[in-house]
Parts: structure tokens; sequence; C-alpha cells
DNA sequence: AATAATAGTTATAATTTTGTAACCATTATG
DNA sequence: CATAATGGTTACAAAATTATAACTATTATT
């Protein structure tokens, strides 16, 4: 792979940080009690289902107390629960409850609203190249970054 | 736009922004002493060229005092320098000094030798997908997301 | 059985981000 | 000219993130 192109894709993947930042991470704040590292949390559980609290530190880049901390406080709002693991009582797998992925929907949905009013700016090619592009991108970006 | 495409865009930027931020804002951390809202600032003003304070904030949704708190330290750090502009006394104009031209590329490089380690795990078709999707979604985020 | 390693929690502190209100200087409006 | 509006800073407080160390409980190793 020549230089050129990887630095053309960092270049790329810096200047959608902020703007992802920007329109998911920030609205968040006003639309529920959810923090941004809450909806990571929350997030992680959907995809992967059930998972430990090493799990979702390794998938989150978070320290662990840090993990402990969300964690606490998404109990505290019933959207996820604890689990002993049977076949190793040092680890508490965490899953999210029915409340806790009704929640992650509304949310979401809160945020396509959101992006509606933009996107329908859009005209039909772009729309479709926007869905193309993303998915594409998310499931490379899963492949190669979600790993450690 | 049907709901469903909304929707799907919706969960893909979603699942981007974890992944995006656990590669970009984290690893900046270890990297350099500038705080993933210095690197957004530095960011903005590399694409923009000479920004006020207020354009700065409206760009990135932060709130004016904490502009000046990081415009501040990149100052401080001789990375940027403040402009008054000679039209209106009251906007002072940001831009990019040669050291933070130089700073913001060598950190976008360091980004590109972490990517390039996993990047290189792709085929050369997954590399062409994803120069290609994230140079697209760039542009059409950036025309949809970057106004206001 | 003793020791080391792992999973998770607790406690604490530092840093970053966010929000609010008050304030000054400058420009625009009436 | 008086007043309102804008751009920016300052000061302060609250929330979120990050980091570290110490600690308990459990499992693995020797």
């Amino acid at each position: 792979m020549t230089t050129l192109k990887i630095d053309l894709i960092a270049d790329n993947l810096i200047s959608i940080h902020p703007l992802l930042y920007k329109s998911i991470s920030k609205p968040l704040k006003h639309q529920s009690s959810i923090t941004p590292g809450g909806m990571f949390v929350l997030g992680s559980l959907k995809r992967h289902g059930t998972q430990s609290m090493s799990d979702i530190g390794k998938c989150l880049s978070m320290p662990k107390p840090h993990v402990t901390v969300i964690v606490d406080k998404l109990i505290e709002e019933e959207l996820v629960e604890r689990q002993s693991d049977p076949n190793d009582r040092r680890i508490v797998n965490i899953l999210l409850t029915e409340k806790g992925f009704e929640e992650f929907n509304s949310l979401k949905k809160d945020l396509s609203e959101n992006l509606k009013i933009k996107l329908s700016k859009l005209n039909d090619q772009e729309q479709e190249i926007l869905a193309i592009a993303s998915q594409q991108m998310k499931e490379i970006l899963i492949s190669i970054l979600s790993k450690e």
C-alpha cells in the first residue's frame, strides 16, 4: 500500500472524527441522561451481546475503573445488568436489559431524526453514496480497529 | 429518502464514532501534550485557514469560553497565533503558525503509522474501498454537518 | 499448599469538557 | 448620542474522562 493512500485515509478519518463527535456525542447530552461513555457501552453490548467488564474496556479502550463507573450508572438506570459467570466467578458479565435495548434504539432514533433534517439536503445519489460508504467504512473499521 | 436508509446511515455512524474515537482521540494523548479539543481546533484551522474565535466555536460546536481556553494553550505552545481584525476590532482571528502546521502534520503522520499497522492487514481491494469510502463520507459529512 | 496471575472494585486525584454568568471593548441601531 | 447587539475574555462550577494505586476474590501455576 502506498504511503499516499494511507495518508489520505488518515486525513479523511481525522476530518470525519470531529464531525461525528459533534453530531453524535454532543446532541446526546441534551436528549438524555446518558453520557457519551454510557452510549459507547450500550453500543458495544448491542453489537457483541453479553460482555465481561474487561471485554468492554478492551473494545472501547477504557480503563477498567472507568468501565465500573459507567456500568454502575447504567445499572442504576436499569439499562444493563450484571451476571456472574458460572464458569469463572471472578468474571462479571454485563448484558442489556429490555429497557436498555429500547433506550438505545430510542436514542438512535433521536439521532436519525436529527440527521434526517440534514440528510434531506442531499440528493438521491449522495444519499445512496453515503449509505454505501458508511456501511463499507463501518465494516472495515470494525474488522481492523475493534480487535486487540 | 426512506426511513430505513436513514436508520442504516445513523446506525453506521453510531458504530463508526467510537472506533474513530478510540483510534484517533485516545492515541493522541500518549503522543503529545495536545488534547483532543486542541487537535480539533488545529484541524479546523488547517481546513478553513484563518478563523475567528466564534467561527471555531461554531465549526466544532464548542462554547466560546472553551475555545478561549484551548486557544490560550495552543498559543502557549506557539502552535497558533492571534491577529486582531483590521475591519472589526472586536474580532480576534486565529491562524496556524509554521510550528502548528508541522505539529499537525506530525501528529497526522503518527496516526498514519498507527493505522498503517492495522491497515496492512487489509487486502488491496479493501484498502481501495476504505480510501474511497472515507473520502466520500468526509465530503458529504462536511457538506451537511459542518454548517451552522 | 504457596505463590502468582486475573477480574473487578474502591478511592483518589488530575485533566478535559461543558455550562453559566458577569464583564469589557467594539460595532450597529434607533 | 443612547442603547442594543456582537465578539471575546474571565471566573467559577459541574460533569466526564483518564490514570494510578491499593484492595478483595477467584483461578492458575509451581
